[in-house]
DNA sequence: TGTACATCAGTGAACGCGCGTTCACTGATGTAC
DNA sequence: TGTACATCAGTGAACGCGCGTTCACTGATGTAC
């Protein structure tokens, strides 16, 4: 039964993507290898000639899901220039699309299991972290970098936080109106960006629609 | 070896204490019930004379760690009056201490698994969030409540975000960051708190620190 | 108040089950000549 | 290019282990008279 190269290596691959959505959707410690192996089609036993054990596939799933998040946050701030860009982010990641689907952001699906697993995976899980937090930065292009990158930890906090409580609550209208609340909060706190010294425009703007009539 | 009424109630509460620390230590599925009978000092065996199943456990361990979330960001923000209270709420649930500590949040402990927990163990989750939004939103005494509750709500999900995010990151100094970081949106946000029309208080503070100069 | 009996908190062994992991085996693929 | 052999992807059974749950048993507590 010994497959080709090209067929074994596409196998691997439907392992670790099949992976990606069943650890996400049951939870690491709520997910078999048996399940996985299945889910892909095939039996648990032939496990062992793809990966070293159940964390080495949980690292490689976990980096695939991350990779999906990233690209998906940079497509749509790469939509639109400058902060346009994160705002439409946001909206797409606090959608009820994104709390209910398969590719449901990890560090939410899994959050509280990834503090307890191994250095591998939590490195994995920090530095995807900190890229996204730099592709946020990087369209928050009215701020210095370094402190558009301190806006932008905050900002998936808040995304990552709005979404686990969107997730856990039993009441549907409740879930809706945290991710409302949610991507309204953050829309206006991006609008209001503006650096440490404010600039003509942003004066202008900010008497415009604040204090003055 | 009967014991008496009075001993029978303290072990059981006991075990719900343990079990509250376990079950955010290592997760629900990672806790056994001989873990937690064993760090309650009793043999695993005893556990069903006090409970009729490990869910029902799971539910009174969650609401006895919610409780005591509720009562410590009560006594923060009762320390002082409107927002000077919700600012020490906030330094308080965002300190490293509470990241550290065997009593953190259960929303950030156990997060992901709540998502997938019973329905009963989520009405529970879901209804200590509302309270602890009706809390702080008490404090943010200058919005109409129903405001003020949307505010809390985003709050908490940024609370709840960062300290999650703070404890699966494998780097020391981003987590200090993001808890650092958290606090300084989140006490300009409490600070910057007005009704929808700006008040006399607001519009002066606003100027001095803003646009002008 | 004292006595006899029923109750039941806690122990420790056992249950079936699913887990991660290992292994003998199969037969198509890859390699060496 | 063809042939002989080695490799190895995948199967299905088996491993030891820990899980949630059950149970017979013990003996102190609670209750009834």
């Amino acid at each position: 039964m010994r497959k080709s190269r090209e067929e074994t290596a596409q196998t691997r691959q439907r392992i670790v993507e099949t992976g990606a959505i069943e650890f996400r959707r049951n939870g690491i410690a709520g997910t078999g290898l048996a399940d996985v192996m299945t889910a892909a089609g095939l039996t648990h036993g032939g496990f062992y000639r793809h990966f070293d054990s159940k964390d080495a596939l949980v690292k490689e799933c976990l980096t695939n899901a991350l990779d999906s998040l990233l690209a998906s946050i940079e497509t749509a701030t790469a939509t639109r220039p400058g902060r346009a860009g994160v705002l439409l982010a946001i909206d797409d990641y606090l959608s009820t699309a994104h709390r209910d689907g398969e590719a449901c952001c990890p560090f939410v699906t899994l959050g509280s299991e990834l503090a307890r697993a191994s250095e591998d995976v939590r490195d994995a899980a920090t530095a995807a972290f900190l890229k996204l937090a730099d592709v946020i930065a990087g369209h928050l292009d009215v701020l210095p970098q370094a402190a558009a990158k301190n806006e932008a930890l905050v900002m998936l906090s808040t995304m990552v936080g709005a979404m686990t409580m969107a997730r856990l609550v039993s009441d549907r209208e409740v879930s809706a109106t945290i991710l409302a609340r949610a991507r309204k909060s953050l829309s206006q706190q991006v609008r209001e960006t503006a650096p440490p010294l404010a600039t003509h425009a942003d004066r202008g703007r900010r008497r415009a629609r604040g204090s003055a009539k």
